[in-house]
DNA sequence: GTGCTTATTGAGAACGCGAATCAATAACGA
DNA sequence: TCGTTATTGATTCGCGTTCTCAATAAGCAC
């Protein structure tokens, strides 16, 4: 029933990319721009390429320091436009707010999954429920609302503080 | 089961205050500030006073204009200290994050309600479904969690459109 | 009530984040 | 290779919120 995609002591990949998927959302990428007339340049793929290979769950700024980390070159302004990008294009989506009330972002995957924020080690898990959605669903509708989405974050303790009383 | 609080075609309150409940959250204010030994002034209960009396959800743009209306002296600093004192007093509660990601507050009542913000008229209701609840629990749970609470947002289209189709 | 201490105030400056501006640069089709 | 024009990086801007600070006023002792 319920499902969580990862959890554990170290930072949760939001979707974990072999070279192949690189690949493949380069194409993914290129094809969008140019059926756009938009143009395919180096920045643009440097800061795809940051965020898909960290895979985690990132900020804005996180964003901007990954990607300037490994490319002092590219400018603030680029990263923001290119997240805007690559959310249109698909590949990236905004996954929930932030604590600090921030959109997080995470690599676009085909499951649709909601989150659980750990108070303790910050870091954010992903579940999956399908009978909480059913019964937002049915509340949405028994109210005479017809659902068209939802922003559902659950924040607790996890078990898996880093190093005390774990088991790796 | 599920239980909608307020809905309709003009603005639900997020609760409704009579002369009673003004005087005894003025004195619940008077006894928080006292025990921290700050002062109660007039700016603050001001502050209170306005928010109280629109009973609605509003953000701090929102509640500065409502403050400054009626009460052009009071500083906008002011206003965005005394939501913050309002809030540790537990007169004042975050509601949820609006569309554009600010925080929404609403007066603090002692049950415990979600939200559901319509796309066509903009307005915020409020919903309380147990089972809901009972599974976020049983989902924390599940994953090793221990559930200390959760932001839950439906978004939908409500039936209650200004004007279009409704019966009073 | 008077006076004293000190929390609070309002105006304005400062801040952080993200978006807009713009001249220089580089993609990409001809 | 060239020319057009989308894109870039540095900078400025805008908004919402917080900080600064001298002036004010709350609350206590007398």
């Amino acid at each position: 029933m319920a499902r969580l995609l990862k959890c554990g002591r170290d930072a949760p990949p939001s979707r974990k990319l072999v070279a192949e998927d690189l690949a493949s959302i380069r194409l993914q990428l290129e094809a969008y721009l140019r059926e756009r007339g938009l143009r395919f340049t180096e920045p643009r793929w440097k800061v795809a390429e940051s965020i898909l290979k960290s895979g985690l769950h990132l900020e804005p700024k996180e964003i901007v320091s990954v990607v300037k980390r490994r490319n002092p070159g590219v400018g603030e302004a680029t990263v923001y436009r290119a997240i805007k990008l690559l959310c249109e294009a698909g590949i990236l989506e905004e996954s929930h707010q932030s604590s600090s009330g921030r959109t997080v972002y995470e690599i676009s995957g085909d499951d649709h999954h909601d989150h659980i924020l750990c108070t303790d080690c910050g870091e954010v898990f992903e579940f999956h429920d399908e009978t909480l959605e059913r019964i937002q669903e049915k509340t949405a509708r028994a109210q005479g609302f017809s659902l068209v989405g939802h922003r559902h974050v659950l924040i607790g303790k996890c078990s898996f503080k880093s190093g005390k009383g774990m088991t790796p």
